[in-house]
RNA sequence: GGCGCGGUAGCCAAGUGGUAAGGCCGAGGUCUGCAAAACCUCUAUGCGCCGGUUCAAUUCCGGCCCGCGCCUCCA
């Protein structure tokens, strides 16, 4: 069964397929900036996108999908950050590559086959810039820096429509469009290939044909598409916030140098909201994987809560949702804990990753998983089960919210509790466990021993 | 102002021109001294509002209301 996939460009669902004679199926999936912990509406990108992997490596074998996805490792937040705290910037975008990888292997993602920087990449930028220098396609501007020419690409504006746009009227907005380079450009739409150095980039700089500078933002994922999957790869994807101005720029910039299509295929992923809101550091809604950690959920359980809206709608993001997968998960892993190990045909889990291959319609693939567990009779198929959980990306072996330390208190009240039941004198018992509730434990019985855990809030 | 997405049970969320998946929560039951777990059962005459098309609309069309996102470097 092909996998199908909206595509941003047409707006038309349609199958994948590679188009080199290799069959490798190229994908570019745009990474994260490392100044910062990633919060979980950049997760739902990587996670949607991880899904996207799994099947294709189902659908056109391990072997034969070619995952990119780069790392911002020098921007203007990146070199902020460095210079607020008075590093160099590569020790911080270490530090934060490094918990970025931590994040995904604990959401289950697997990693891209390669994950190029930009900062590794500055060589096959430059000589991209150069190409469109030569065609035309881009100037330099008195300050050194090099812009790309809008008006010089015609097939600008189709994957965003910007054409359609119009700036806010009489707005703040209008006003501040790029206040800080404006001058130097020739259009307003015009867009940064080579930013010249400036005093606050410090040595953050290279050496160009138009003198010490550093790479504008969508250049590099544009030469390392093209040095690592080719002029023309399969697929790209993103969040939908990259549609305009990035991914306009992306494909401006590689047709224009490459004078082929960039992408075949384009895919964006809705926002993450959080109580109804996008996140952001004003409503103090941000969540991070560590703080949800904190809160005594897992990690699958985030990948879960990840999954439960269609990849293309926006979803509201609750803590009551994540309680909800931390349960659902829960009686997943009881199910494959009870499941035989014989392979078995009358209950299939097939239309999971059917539904998956349907545009990536994961909350209709939980559904479906739940369905076939609850139904009736015959025998659960186990190879089937685990493809799907393949596919998905639910370990249900990874380790469930971590056991919290019990006050030595609390475990001396439930001993007593023991000695007390043991003793069959259930009204003290009672009592005691009353006491253990009031103070926030539950003292889970079982036939040798008991256990405690924090009282389940509401 | 422009562009785009969405409004389905207490919460989250699929879906279809033919009469509403699933998860969570909640309720009842079985089983347990109690509690928990497990298992069983139940939970939208209804899909934002008003019209229209149709034998039939939540699903198509039109209007309206509300929410959210993007509009130059936020996944």
């Amino acid at each position: 069964m092909a996998i199908t996939l909206h595509d941003s460009l047409s707006r038309e669902t349609r199958e994948l397929q590679p188009s080199h004679p290799d069959g490798v199926y190229r994908f570019y999936n745009c990474g994260p900036t490392v100044y910062a912990p990633a919060h979980i509406g950049n997760f739902r990108t990587f996670v949607v996108n991880d899904v996207l992997r799994r099947l294709l490596e189902l659908e056109f074998g391990k072997d034969k999908v070619h995952h990119v996805r780069n790392l911002t490792d020098v921007d203007d937040k990146t070199i902020r950050r460095a210079r607020e705290e008075g590093r160099p910037l590569a020790a911080v975008t270490k530090q934060w590559t490094a918990k970025f990888h931590a994040d995904c292997q604990a959401l289950n993602c697997l990693p891209p086959h390669d994950e190029p920087t930009a900062t590794g990449h500055i060589r096959e930028q430059v000589d991209m810039i150069e190409v469109l220098m030569q065609k035309g396609n881009a100037y330099r501007a008195p300050d050194g820096s090099v812009y790309f020419k809008v008006s010089s690409f015609p097939g600008y504006g189709h994957l965003s429509r910007v054409h359609e746009r119009e700036l806010q009227h009489g707005s703040a907005l209008a006003g501040k469009v790029h206040a800080a380079d404006a001058d130097e450009k020739e259009d307003v739409s015009d867009f940064a290939l080579w930013k010249a150095h400036k005093a606050d980039d410090g040595d953050n700089a290279w050496d160009s044909p138009w003198g010490r500078g550093r790479p504008g933002w969508h250049i590099e994922c544009s030469a390392m598409s093209k040095k690592l999957l080719g002029a023309t790869i399969d697929l790209h994807t993103g969040g939908v916030d990259l549609l305009f101005p990035h991914h306009e720029n992306e494909i401006a910039q590689s047709e224009c140098c490459n004078g082929v299509p960039f992408a075949k295929h384009w895919y964006h992923s809705e926002h993450l909201l959080v109580d109804g809101k996008k996140m952001s550091k004003s409503l103090g809604n941000l969540y991070t994987l560590d703080e949800l950690v904190a809160k005594g959920f897992s990690p699958m359980a985030v990948r879960y809560t990840l999954l439960m809206g269609h990849p293309r709608k926006q979803l509201n993001f609750t803590l009551d949702s994540v309680h909800a997968a931390e349960s659902a998960l829960k009686t997943l892993r009881g199910f494959h804990a009870s499941l035989p190990a014989g392979g078995a045909t009358s209950h299939t889990f097939e239309p999971v990753v059917a539904a998956l291959k349907d545009d990536l319609n994961s909350p209709a693939a939980l559904g479906a998983l739940f369905t076939i567990i609850n139904r009736p009779g015959g025998e659960p198929d186990r190879e089937s089960f685990d493809q799907a959980m393949f596919a998905l990306g639910l370990d249900l072996t990874a380790a469930a919210p971590a056991a919290q330390t019990v006050p030595a208190a609390i475990t001396a009240l439930a001993e007593q509790r023991w000695a007390a039941k043991q003793a069959k004198d259930f009204a003290a018992a009672d009592a005691l466990r009353k006491d253990l509730t009031a103070a926030g434990w539950s003292m889970l019985d079982r036939k040798d021993g008991f256990s405690l855990e924090p009282v389940k809030k509401p």
